[in-house]
DNA sequence: AGGCCGATGTGAATGGTTTCACAGGCTTTG
DNA sequence: CAAAGCCTGTGAAACCATTCACATCGGCCT
């Protein structure tokens, strides 16, 4: 984050500022707080460019700031001494992330990259906090931004310890055309990355989804997957232990 | 919990309550709470006493209380249509529970039992939220409770995507037994308990076990394992998939 | 004491994943 | 436009955890 080239100068001007904030404006974290206190939250921030694969944070790190994300998307991971390394979460333009360390002021609990060029919004915990006190609405908000992140951490622990490959894969499937709705069922993903989400290897992964394909549930392309049939790949998660023939 | 056995009446003395919830009083959420507040809190709660193995809330079930362990435990886990299940949380006196269906007002995320005979004292949605709302110290409170969930929570997707079976059982048992460290090492639990919180089968656990035991790692006892030499199985999680031999 | 039941301890066979080793394909970049 | 580099696709062998099938050991209840 620090070491990032500012290739757009931090603005000042409230009519560019505006402009960029507009898509976090419609997130519902922000959606119904009062215009002059979301201004005021805007004054806190800074404006970053970063080039893809820049480091945000790494896991350790003393963690000061809560980061919006204005465009891109940022990925959440962790990884271990033997080189494996497992993805937590994709953060999409109009997303926040970083509110862990924001809040409780310990350590990040994992580390952040951005997976393509973006821009961020940062915003720093000493003006952070006095505020969200001051906001009750605020507050009750981040309440249910943590409430969603634990239902969001808690499902992955479930489904990784209780399902077997093509379960999982199917789950994390479904979680992400649900997230990508808008774009129809197109998954823009590669299979490695997938692999990482899911915690197996990339052969493994790209074995089933070829098994799916041949069978219709899925279309394969180049840095993407089309669920062509989300009722059996929920039906397989369902049913538990069995990959569906 | 609606189906449980009140032993105890609920009680309506003060003299009683106040004693009881001393436990609860010492606690970190609501040790710096004002006085006042949390004997409003306490007015709020209805006490109950279930025995061992009844279900207290379902995953799937809407939720509209918060509970607090006065004494016993309360296990948290999650079922797969198989038949597997996974321990998610073992709640101990003291701390509560719960906090995600009654902040965000959707359904249970686990189920929860009584994994001993218990106390509880049971909170409910209603008169608590507008409560929160009032009291902005304990919605920051609340905000805490939800970050140390939520790194208690990544903490369980790491281990269980990165580590290998030792790796896992390694760290499970050194979380166990900080948690238990006034009782010196001797984690009281079966070997099936822990093999549903590390999700792999009890004969695999008990295999690495006995493996450490003859290492002098450990000791194994009727329901009870005693960490000897807690470097060793912390060198064991640092240094990645590696069996320490 | 006798009996039952839950917890522990093992071994052999099975099976699903990983590992390893390549071969094309598509994209990006100089 | 060519080379380089990531993404995909596959097969064979090795490995590790599960499954299954018992045997033993403690406690607890009658």
């Amino acid at each position: 984050m620090t070491g990032a080239p500012p290739i757009e100068r931090t603005a000042g001007a409230p009519s560019f500022t505006n402009n960029k904030l507009s898509v976090l404006r419609k997130h519902p974290y922000f959606a119904d707080l009062e215009p002059e206190a979301f201004d005021q939250l805007c004054r806190y921030a800074k404006h970053t460019t970063l080039k893809r694969g820049t480091t945000i944070f790494s896991k350790g790190d003393p963690g000061t700031s809560l980061i919006a994300v204005i465009s891109g998307t940022v990925k959440i991971s962790i990884s271990s001494p033997d080189g494996r390394n497992a993805i937590l979460n994709l953060i999409e333009a109009g997303e926040i992330f970083g509110e862990i360390a924001l809040l409780d002021g310990l350590s990040r609990t994992a580390d952040a990259t951005a997976n393509t060029n973006c821009e961020l919004f940062v915003i720093d915990r000493r003006e952070f906090i006095p505020f969200v006190r001051s906001q009750p609405t605020l507050a009750m908000k981040f309440i249910e931004l943590l409430c969603a992140r634990l239902r969001w951490t808690s499902d992955q622990v479930e489904q990784v310890i209780l399902q077997d490959l093509p379960g999982r894969l199917a789950s994390a499937l479904l979680r992400l055309s649900d997230k990508h709705k808008p774009q129809g069922r197109t998954i823009s993903i590669t299979q490695q990355e997938i692999s990482e989400m899911v915690g197996m290897t990339r052969e493994s992964i790209n074995k089933q989804l070829r098994a799916w394909a041949t069978r219709g549930w899925v279309r394969l392309e180049h840095g993407a997957i089309v669920v062509l049939k989300p009722e059996s790949l929920q039906a397989l998660v369902d049913a538990g232990a069995d990959d569906g023939e």
